[in-house]
DNA sequence: TTTTGAGTTGTTCGA
DNA sequence: GTCGAACAACTCAAA
């Protein structure tokens, strides 16, 4: 008797076993499986930290591939091409992946789907990177959402599938195709001396994931609530990093929330909101895509933003002369993350007191984070630039002093991410200037820049030109 | 259909 | 230092 056709399992942001719908029902399947990774040009263009740290998860989910007696094969090229040739290979009769929300993924995966079909090769896509789907939750008159609340009115009590178990075991085919080495990918290379900085600050694959929920769960989620909101501690759950490359699933840390709420935990309910945050994201995202590349509201291009500007570079460089807003610049450019809040300071900033268009801010973000995601990062810049969905009072223009004041009294952030503001630079400060290109220029005995622009005027500034967009 | 209540995350000023 | 009001009116979701 002949193996079965063996499937395959196209990889892309779900690089985990557990709670892992496609994953699970090939295992179910009986037939031999073969595991693909595809570097194809959608992911290819991501920014340099992001596509460096993709390397990394994908070399931690071929170990765990190993240890349960599979593979990951790695290959490179338009992904029908590619899944062309391995089918001409391997006589699969079918590929299977989970489902992707953002634009390009999903006009490439429309296509692909379309070309397997037409040539009579079965192609699946299973739910994964979300609670729901963005089409299931609906407002009363059938609509999508539009504000974060009623959307999690309408998702808080909504069952979630339990998340599957990882499977203990992978059937492997009679013979596996041939796999790119992955140092050839060179996922490194626009990271530069960078790799070496950020690197300590990753938590990379599932069992990493896993211990950050746990650690989570443990202690900071009592505090959650109010904690959060400084960014000098260590007081968030960092889950962003690994969902971004599905190294958790969502289900399992929604029902962990949930356990917790059960439990009586305090900060249990806003941190299942935060998680539902994303969610809302996705939900956009798919019911308005251009809300990663247009202004959400229309009525918003008129705005005389300003496009890149050599502001806007001091900017990016940590170099504004406002503490708060250059801690988070560095922090981002030294961890490959940044704070919530400080996120928000530092959109605020450049969108408001520089006058800089949103799109200038989330490219750079886009470059340097490590858990970008495309979603939330739209929703949020648009948010806080005012174009975007539940839209800020045209006043609200977050002032980094005050903030300073208010959620880093004892300057604990600002002293560990801006190396000239203290007398003796820890090492996540003094590591800033490791990870910066040479040709910046910069050094930790330099002086710390005068401001950009005085904190009023620049708040005068915007105040003018959004009461002016009005009339 | 019309109405009503509500909306993540703010700042400043003056009493 | 603490507190409430003002900032201006808009959009959304649901009754």
């Amino acid at each position: 008797m002949t193996d079965p056709a063996p499937l395959i399992l196209w990889f892309r942001r779900d690089l985990r076993l557990d709670d892992h719908p496609m994953l699970a029902a090939a295992a179910a399947s009986g037939r031999p499986l073969i595991p693909v990774f595809i570097l194809d040009p959608e992911t290819k263009g991501q920014g340099a930290a992001a596509l460096w740290r993709l390397g990394l998860a994908v070399a931690s989910f071929a170990g765990t591939l190993e240890r349960i007696g599979s593979r990951l094969i790695l290959r490179h090229g338009p992904a029908p091409d590619v899944l062309n040739a391995l089918i001409a290979e391997t006589g699969a009769g079918a590929v299977h992946w989970t489902r992707a929300c953002d634009p390009p993924s999903r006009a490439r995966d429309t296509a692909v789907k379309a070309a397997l079909r037409a040539r009579g090769v079965q192609a699946e896509s299973h739910p994964g990177p979300l609670l729901h789907e963005p089409w299931t939750v609906e407002t009363g008159e059938g609509g999508h959402f539009r504000v974060y609340t009623p959307f999690w009115r309408a998702v808080r009590d909504r069952a979630v599938a339990l998340p599957a178990e990882a499977p203990p075991h992978l059937a492997a085919p009679a013979a596996w195709p041939v796999s790119d080495r992955l140092e050839d990918w060179r996922l490194d290379a626009a990271m530069n001396r960078g790799a070496a900085v950020v690197a300590p600050h990753q938590a990379v694959g599932e069992a990493a994931a896993r211990a950050r929920l746990d650690r989570f769960l443990a202690g900071p989620i009592d505090l959650y609530r109010t904690a959060r909101d400084f960014p000098g501690g260590e007081h968030t759950s960092r889950l962003s990093e690994n969902l971004t490359y599905g190294e958790i699933g969502p289900r399992r840390i929604w029902h962990a929330g949930w356990q917790a709420m059960d439990q009586g935990r305090a900060g249990a309910e806003h941190f299942l909101k935060e998680l539902v945050w994303r969610e809302f994201a996705w939900h956009l995202i798919h019911h308005t895509p251009q809300i990663t590349h247009a202004n959400w509201r229309e009525d918003w291009d008129s705005f005389p933003w300003r496009g890149d500007n050599p502001d806007a570079e001091r900017w990016r460089r940590g170099l504004t002369g406002e503490p708060f807003v250059d801690a988070a610049m560095r922090e981002m450019y030294v961890t490959g993350t940044m704070h919530n809040r400080a996120r928000m300071i530092a959109a605020s900033y450049l969108t408001k007191h520089l006058m800089t268009h949103w799109k200038v801010g989330l490219d750079w973000f886009a470059e340097c984070l490590t858990d970008w995601d495309p979603a939330s990062n739209a929703m949020g810049w648009q948010w806080v630039a005012g174009s975007g969905p539940d839209a800020a009072p045209y006043f609200r223009i977050f002032n980094p002093a005050t903030q300073a004041e208010k959620f880093d009294p004892e300057q604990v952030y600002i002293h560990r991410f801006v190396a000239e503001l203290c007398q003796q630079p820890g090492p996540e400060a003094l590591a800033y200037f490791d990870a910066v290109p040479r040709s910046w220029g910069l050094r930790a005995s330099g002086h710390y820049p005068e401001p950009v622009v005085s904190l009023a005027a620049g708040r005068d500034r915007a105040l003018a030109a959004y009461s002016a967009r009005k009339t």
